[in-house]
RNA sequence: CGGGGCGUAGCGCAGCCUGGUAGCGCGCUUGCUUUGGGAGCAAGAUGUCGAGUGUUCAAAUCACUCCGCCCCGACCA
């Protein structure tokens, strides 16, 4: 295409609200412009990248068994009550009247609608197994929309759902998605890592994120540097301590000390000149109406999601000082496990401890010399904390790295969370009537793109891996005003997009400065650049975006080049 | 929802404290020069100063209300 012709409103400056990279990146280089609060437009170039990478799904999507619909954004209130996450959902979900005044809600995601039409179309094992896959858009009323296109209200997705006769099919499904996943983040040139996850509220008890890795990402995972053991840090596990022996000839008469004003763990460690990790801290959660006291050591973090899912519980928060005040009769900053009338959790960081301090559920009062068994007893002793970097790794003992990346797919086993509550049967051989098994597959497609710029930039802008890149080549000729340098220029231009390239001609009568820079910043792969005194010698010259690297051709080669370079670099071959 | 900040030309910002006819840089338009890494000179155009109400002879500036946006937190398939 020629640059003249084209709406690419390029910016030297970087837009005051943008803060991550991608951000500040896909704003200058034309790709977005915001509407409002979490929702952006895609202007040419961007929308180039997200058909790229959409055409790359399409393809592993197909490759792997799943086929193509398209459902409904906008979703009756009915499907959503008979789910139960009309309630559940929450505030997330954009709910509105029609002119009948019936309820509907912009679809966050569609398992309710998938659901509804498998059951109504499939009847027999003979049906089964079933892919389907859509790319949409969906709508969350994010809490706080930020980071440009990575985290916003709306936003394309693909998302796919398997249906099996037995969990044995669903293993299978589930195991063809995630290799899917990983071929098509591979093919888009991504450096990511496929991690254990919480399955959150969608369900499900065994999933997966799919993470590209980048220091900006909004989570946290951790990995083995010796196996292949890697999760998110909200589920990564911490393995269970060895007990040592613990002699009962060592525990020292129970103590109350006066520790005024001493509420947080670095408070009561400064006060009394005890190390955290001899403190245990209680924290009082409020489990859907019900308190529970974890104990953990003072020098570690609770992972609520570890608590929320050992209790089966819908939500899990922190008590608040009221309900902290009526279960313990003390204060916020003063809990502890004596005498307390709730159940008791104990997290694995506590087994060895002896003689330890906690609050006395008193008022600017701490015990001291505390000990399990002797003073108070526990309902349960589990992994309840975040994993710190002193951990090794669940499976193999190794050291665990920390690392942080963007989540830009995801894959869960749903079982039959949706096919029971929303009645999707089929029939089995012996005409007993059973329950599908579900699998969801998503990958956001937005995020994805953002992803792969925080993953590919330098100074200059955008260095798009070639499976991305809106454009493969531009052309730059120096100067408008030459007559043969624009002839050169043109006739490679039509020879190059007649071979089947996508190509950009910078025909703009501008300053040879002012079009690299711009070249750079939306980041095109190669650049040919055409000038009078290289091409008096027959030679144009090739600059690789990535490398610098800075080549002369003569002109009769350069289009086989290129060709030779894309193809190349469009082969997951070569990773 | 809690805390903080911002709203002035397309973009980035100054002016506000201490009220007195709206400014800078980039971009844009026109002309001349220039032409291999965001050119130079000259001449221009562009604003309901987020909205409303109030105080005042006079409000971008002070007060109140509302709206929008951003950051931190809470929240999040």
């Amino acid at each position: 295409m020629r640059y003249s012709e084209m709406f690419l409103p390029t910016g030297r400056e970087v837009p005051s609200d943008a803060e991550v990279i991608s951000h500040q990146l896909m704003i200058r280089a034309g790709m977005i412009r915001k509407l409002t609060s979490g929702l952006y437009s895609y202007l040419p170039l961007g929308y180039r990248v997200i058909r790229k990478l959409e055409q790359i799904i399409r393809e592993e999507m197909n490759k792997a068994g799943a086929e193509e619909v398209h459902l409904p954004m906008v979703q009756p209130a009915e499907l959503w009550q008979e789910s139960g996450r009309w309630v559940h959902y929450g505030k997330e979900l954009l709910r509105f009247h029609d002119r009948h005044d019936h309820e509907y809600c912009l679809g966050p995601t569609h398992e309710e609608v998938i659901t509804s039409l498998v059951r109504n179309d499939i009847k027999t094992y003979r049906q089964l197994p079933r892919n389907l896959y859509q790319i949409q858009t969906k709508f969350r009323d994010e809490v706080r929309p930020r980071f440009g296109v990575m985290r916003c209200r709306e936003f394309g997705m693909k998302d796919a759902y398997s249906f099996d006769v037995d969990e044995e099919g669903a293993e299978k499904s589930y195991e063809k998605m995630f290799a899917a996943y990983n071929n098509i983040f591979r093919r888009c040139g991504l450096k990511f890592r496929p991690v254990e996850a919480d399955s959150g509220s969608i369900g499900g008890k065994y999933s997966h994120e799919f993470m590209v890795m980048a220091e900006s990402g909004e989570d946290a995972m951790v990995f083995c540097e010796k196996c292949s053991y890697a999760a998110n840090l909200e589920k990564a596990e911490v393995a269970c301590p060895e007990k040592k022996r613990i002699f009962e000839d060592d525990w020292l008469p129970l103590e109350e000390i006066n520790t005024p004003d001493s509420r947080t763990i670095e408070e009561v460690s400064a006060f009394l000149k005890v190390d955290p990790q001899d403190i245990v801290k209680t924290l009082i959660f409020n489990a859907d109406g019900k308190p529970y006291a974890v104990l953990i050591r003072g020098d570690q973090e609770v992972n609520e999601i570890k608590v929320r899912n050992y209790l089966g519980a819908a939500e899990l928060e922190l008590a608040t000082d009221e309900m902290i005040m009526k279960t313990t009769g003390a204060p916020r900053g003063f809990a502890g496990p004596v005498n307390i009338k709730i159940p008791v959790l104990l997290d694995y960081s506590v087994i060895d401890m002896v003689n330890f301090v906690t609050g006395a559920n008193k008022e600017d009062y701490h015990l001291k010399n505390v000990n399990i068994g002797r003073d108070f007893n526990i309902q349960a002793f589990a992994d309840f904390r975040v994993v710190s970097d002193q951990d090794k790794c669940p499976r193999c003992g190794g050291d665990m790295k920390f690392a942080r990346g963007i989540e830009v797919g995801h894959v869960f086993k749903l079982g039959t969370k949706y096919s029971k509550a929303m009645k999707a049967v089929y029939l089995d051989k012996d005409g007993q009537e059973k329950i599908m098994i579900m699998g969801c597959y998503g990958i956001g497609i937005g995020r994805t793109v953002a992803a792969g710029i925080e993953q590919n930039y330098d100074e200059n802008g955008i260095v798009w891996p070639m499976p991305l890149a809106p454009y493969q080549v531009i052309i730059t000729p120096v100067n408008v005003n030459e007559k043969d340098v624009m002839a050169a220029a043109e006739n490679l231009y039509l020879a190059l997009k007649a071979s089947g390239l996508e190509v950009i001609f910078d025909d703009r009568d501008e300053r040879a400065g002012v079009k690299f820079k711009d070249a750079d910043l939306i980041g095109i792969p190669l650049r040919i650049v055409v000038g009078r005194k290289n091409l008096e010698q027959g030679k144009v010259e090739l600059k690789i975006r990535k490398t610098g690297e800075n080549k002369l051709y003569p002109l009769q080669e350069i289009a086989q080049e290129i060709k030779q370079i894309v193809e190349q670099e469009l082969n997951p071959d070569r990773l």
